[in-house]
DNA sequence: CGCCAGGTTGTCG
DNA sequence: CGACAACATGGC
């Protein structure tokens, strides 16, 4: 069984699944890639302007069209986003396939709990463990285990997440999961809050600052207006963007984040 | 071996 | 309030 979009443009999944914003795909030998979202598998690739989910349940399709986020116009939005920089532009060009998936919003909130002072080779693996060690088991050709839910992590203590080597991060994943399971911290409602209110709501998390938070408000929550400044965004603001603030680049500034993150990491030497 | 990694916390001046 | 070491664990 398999899903099928037709007339795909602006997707390219290797500058999509591997640009930072998500640790679960893995490429294979054939330039697919396979991974899990929402508990579901599937093997994702691109011939053409056609994208194929292999494994995919047709019932899903619906999940997977919002994962891929494949209702938004990025043509338009880059033209948009281009016309405010020229570096903007270039940026824009050298990854034009990147989109901001819809993905899990507890699943993102640990991810880049994980991801602080920590390299993204490193982060996958830690997510990895994480899925094997506390995830359930999936069904199908090959292993596959879904991200752990927050009831299962939230009685937890620190060095029951020692197979997973997070160090520090252990008593910080248990407390995400402890909020968010018992109800102190709400990611639906979260998610419609104003973009301060959203942020602060997220900073009570122990182990959650501003760069995490809008991350998860980014790549969990969808809100397209966040801008999470990281180590490259603050180079590449400094450096190649002087003059430039984050809201200049308005409600689809997280969009421009992406280009902007993976251009710059893949481009060290501008630094 | 030393520096750094998509930061945050706790402490001190 | 702003600066700054400490934090676990590796990747390079």
């Amino acid at each position: 069984m398999s899903i099928i979009f037709e007339n795909i443009t602006d997707l390219d999944l290797r500058e999509t699944l591997d640009c930072g914003q998500t640790f679960r795909w893995k490429e294979l030998s054939d330039g697919s890639f396979c991974g899990v979202v929402r508990g579901k598998t599937a093997i994702a690739a691109m011939d053409g302007d056609r994208l194929t989910l292999d494994g995919a349940d047709e019932a899903d399709r619906a999940m997977w069209r919002d994962y891929f986020d494949l209702d938004l116009d990025y043509g338009a939005i880059k033209q948009e986003l281009s016309a405010l920089h020229p570096v903007m532009a270039q940026a824009a060009e050298f990854a034009p396939g990147i989109r901001i998936l819809n993905q899990e919003p507890f699943e993102a909130l640990i991810s880049f709990i994980i991801s602080q002072n920590n390299n993204i080779k490193r982060i996958a693996g830690i997510v990895d463990r994480l899925c094997e060690n506390f995830g359930e088991p999936i069904g199908g050709t090959r292993p596959a285990y879904a991200f752990p839910t927050a009831e299962r992590l939230a009685f937890l203590f620190p060095d029951d997440l020692a197979p997973i080597r997070a160090g520090f991060r252990h008593r910080y994943i248990i407390d995400a999961a402890q909020k968010v399971a018992d109800g102190t911290i709400d990611l639906e409602a979260v998610r419609a809050m104003p973009y301060e209110e959203a942020r602060a709501e997220l900073m009570q998390i122990t182990g959650v600052g501003i760069k995490v938070a809008d991350c998860v408000l980014l790549y969990g929550l969808h809100r397209l207006d966040g801008f999470p400044l990281d180590v490259w965004m603050k180079r590449a603001m400094a450096v190649l963007f002087d003059g430039m603030s984050p809201d200049s680049f308005g409600r689809y500034a997280g969009i421009a984040q992406q280009y902007i993150f993976h251009y710059s990491r893949m481009h060290p030497e501008l630094f």
